[in-house]
RNA sequence: GGCGGUGUAGCUCAGGUGGUUAGAGCAUACGGCUCAUAUCCGUAGUGUCGGGGGUUCAAGUCCCUCCACCGCCA
């Protein structure tokens, strides 16, 4: 197979598996490769960035089944989930591929059996204690408990012996080659540290690699023996082939084949560092040029668990302030191979600071002074002068280094270049204090060349800013007058004076609104994640209204005697605004029976009645159908 | 246990091949400006460079040792 052209640049996330819902560890690799993606687009590039979802495997059949779900379902549902996600992050990958879709399937079974002809898969028989819940079999050297069984020492949970005919991967003849092809390629695996990890890791010796299994239906079946199944890793990995036209656009495959860049987390670098490359060194494929493996966000110090329940749910930042700013966050606080710490207090001092502060006061206070100055359009253009010349020249060594950090994959450190420079505009307009010069007539040029050049450079930035702002990048340039899409500007027509002098510019409201970090703690707190456990917690029930009077003395409150199934109960609500008691009675209602009693009015009050409330009034829920007072509401 | 890494200002970190007063951002204090989202600009700091020992005219930077923390070892 040929090496596709020097220009194309193919990126790839993990494909996720849809066992679980979205995080914000799925958001971070995504978006790092959309920022990468959209950089290259702007440098000329042929991108293609691929994302999607792994869908086999025995935990998506368990848990399906848990809920009730064929596997099929619940991954169409995840997916879903998935989608959504990437909309509102303003995700832009060219495909997103399914394992589930038959292109896959079938690309993976031709793989398998030209693997197989090849006598680099053959059968024998694996034993082993098995983990279920990590679809893993447990190292040797994990020793016996007292029990005489082992525990998984990922999820610790117990693993059971499993002896099962499967099919092997001659992995261990792919020592040498991968050792060698290491050493070829020094920066294969990146960070370095990573790549360290990996070498030692194949010196060691590699042992062939069981890639079926008959215990799991919920898979690839082999092409000539369909009791077995293929392998969830064997499945996924190929994604990144078939993904991008294997065994159905060869041409398409030709043009982006090998991969520039898989991107993933430290947690799967073996699959990607060592089994991929041998499984496509075996297969006849040219080697991916890089491995990217990023490091994990932690949520105020400690590590992100499902157990803990304290995984951070993308969403709850993306409701209160949108793509950008979280976009933002991730990218500028950390390199990519680091781990970083993720703390309401840190995301809003950031944004605060860099955002709103620094880049979105820039933008308001310089299209503030060209409207109040020049009713939006500067119509009269003094010489450069020294420090104008200056700050042109600024603008040249930062696209330089702005452009070479996203080459390198160091979008934190573009991004500090890119900051630099906002800092020398807001200097350059405090140097030259254009509102001092707007008191007199005699100065309209100075005044004039002042606020194009912090334009040109504003637009400058507004064009650096893309890859990782593309939301708010688009509005500046928008508001700078722009019309030609900012995508068609290539990164190398890209120059400080490409702004037109008399281009009308507009005003806005304020790009990134600060944010009062004790308001929104607040109100995070009192839309405080809850677990399903929370949840349970209450007891919700069916009640029907039996009796309803007014409570003496009072305009809003209704006493009642509510049938809750077992007993009836005596509840006092505040809804008489809006009911009148003898329109309440036999109405069924929702209401939560294990709440502390209360005592209103002197009147106890063994419950309360779950109401909408709006404009002040409240308002009762009702059932489309009959249900019986007592049934437990979920 | 084996291999690899980290330890530098209150916090997060930068500091190729050893070389004058060890840096940045944030936080803090003070000053300036008023076009701007109580924003912006300027000034001021503070550090036994994890501990100890060594090589050298000279070490955060090299060597030894100890301590603490982290990663990988199917």
């Amino acid at each position: 197979m040929e090496e596709n052209s020097e220009t194309s640049f193919y990126i790839t996330t993990p494909i996720y598996y849809v066992n679980d819902v979205p995080h914000i560890g799925h958001a971070y690799t995504t978006i790092i490769a959309d920022a990468i993606s959209r950089f290259k687009k702007l440098a000329g590039y042929d991108v293609f960035f691929l994302t999607g979802t792994d869908e086999h495997g025995q935990k998506v059949e368990k848990s399906a089944a848990e809920k009730g779900m064929t596997p099929i379902q619940l991954a169409d549902k995840v997916v879903v989930r998935f989608k959504n996600l990437w909309e509102a992050l303003d995700i832009a990958f060219d495909s997103f591929i399914r394992t589930t879709q038959p292109s896959h399937e079938q690309g993976v079974q031709k793989i398998f059996q030209k693997l197989k002809d090849k006598g680099d898969i053959y059968k024998g028989i694996y034993e082993g204690w098995y983990c279920v819940s990590d679809e893993t079999f447990l190292s040797e050297d994990v020793s016996l408990e007292d029990g005489g069984h082992k525990i998984c020492p990922d999820c610790r949970q117990k693993a059971n012996v499993v002896s099962e005919e499967c099919y092997f991967f001659k992995l261990s003849a792919y020592e040498e080659p991968l050792i060698d092809f290491y050493q070829k390629n020094p920066t294969f695996v990146r960070p370095q540290s990573r790549m360290n990890e990996v070498v030692s890791f194949v010196r060691q010796g590699l042992k062939d690699l069981s890639i079926t299994r008959t215990t799991v239906k919920w898979g690839i079946s082999l092409p000539d023996d369909s009791s077995h199944t293929i392998y969830v890793w064997f499945d996924a990995l190929h994604s990144y082939l078939t993904g991008i036209g294997y065994d159905w656009d060869s041409q398409r495959l030709d043009r982006y084949w090998p991969a520039t860049v898989h991107l993933i987390g430290k947690d799967i670098l073996r699959h990607h560092a060592v089994f991929w490359p041998a499984f496509l060194i075996a297969a006849g494929f040219p080697l991916p040029k890089t491995i990217y493996a990023h490091g994990w966000w932690l949520k105020d110090e400690t590590k992100m668990s499902k157990s803990r329940g304290n995984v951070l749910d993308p969403w709850t930042i993306l409701n209160a302030f949108g793509s950008d700013p979280l976009r933002y966050f991730l990218l500028r606080e950390i390199p990519i191979g680091l781990d970083g710490n993720f703390s309401h207090e840190g995301f809003i001092h950031r944004v605060n600071s860099d955002l709103a502060n620094d880049l979105g006061n820039l933008v308001q206070r310089l299209l503030t002074m060209i409207h109040n100055y020049f009713g939006g359009q500067i119509n009269t253009l003094g010489e450069e002068t020294d420090t104008d010349i200056n700050l042109r020249l600024e603008f040249d060594a930062i696209k330089e280094k702005v452009s070479h950090h996203f080459e390198d994959y160091a979008i934190n450190k573009a991004l500090e270049e890119i900051w630099v420079f906002i800092n020398s505009v807001n200097k350059y307009l405090a140097d030259n204090a254009p509102w001092k010069l707007a008191k007199d007539d005699s100065q309209r040029a100075r005044l004039g060349r002042i606020l194009y050049q912090a334009t040109c450079a504003l637009r400058g930035i507004s064009y650096f800013v893309y890859p990782v702002l593309p939301e708010s990048s688009q509005k500046m340039w928008q508001l700078l007058g722009e019309k030609k899409p900012l995508e068609e500007e290539s990164y190398s027509e890209l120059a400080f004076f490409n702004l037109k002098p008399d281009q009308k510019t507009q005003k806005s409201e304020p790009l990134f609104p600060r944010v009062d970090l004790k308001h929104f703690l607040q109100e995070e707190e009192s839309m405080d994640i809850i677990t399903f456990d929370d949840f349970k917690r209450m007891d919700l029930r069916v009640g029907e209204i039996i009796e309803a009077e007014r409570v003496e003395g009072t305009d809003k409150l209704v006493k009642m005697q509510v049938n809750i199934g077992t007993e009836t109960r005596q509840m006092i609500g505040g809804i008489a605004d809006k009911y009148a008691p003898e329109e309440l009675i036999g109405k069924k209602v929702v209401v939560i029976v294990n709440l502390k009693t209360a005592v209103i009015r002197g009147i106890e009050s063994q419950g309360m009645l779950l109401a909408a409330e709006v404009d002040g009034k409240a308002i009762i829920p009702v059932f489309t159908e009959d249900v019986p007072a007592g049934a437990k509401v979920l």
